[in-house]
DNA sequence: TAGTTGACCGGAA
DNA sequence: ATTCCGGCCAACT
């Protein structure tokens, strides 16, 4: 039984490429519907090469955030992999 | 152990 | 439509 913090590490591994999902529905996924905000924090001070954070976006359609070059390389990578913002 | 923080979300003004 | 407020969760100090 992973912990939620593995749980959210995986799920972001698991996006395919050009598709993009925000914090409350990787939570949910991972468990916990309101804990977008844990998965926020996980994101933030726990990157991992192998998980694509930056195809996590927030319910408004911002982009969040993105502690490996900042908004606008996030805004780039997306755009290059065909998704909307 | 308890308090504070943060890449959030939903509802109300 | 935009702006403000409260509430939820995990990690850090």
């Amino acid at each position: 039984m992973p912990t939620f913090t593995t749980a959210v590490k995986d799920i972001v591994r698991a996006i395919p490429k050009g598709a993009v999902v925000t914090y409350g529905e990787v939570a949910a996924v991972a468990g916990n519907p309101k804990a977008a905000r844990a998965v926020a924090n996980i994101m933030a001070h726990n990157y991992d090469p192998d998980v694509p954070c930056h195809r996590v976006i927030r319910t408004d359609g911002g982009l969040g955030g993105y502690s490996r070059g900042g908004v606008a390389r996030k805004c780039a990578i997306l755009l290059s992999e065909g998704a909307s913002i």
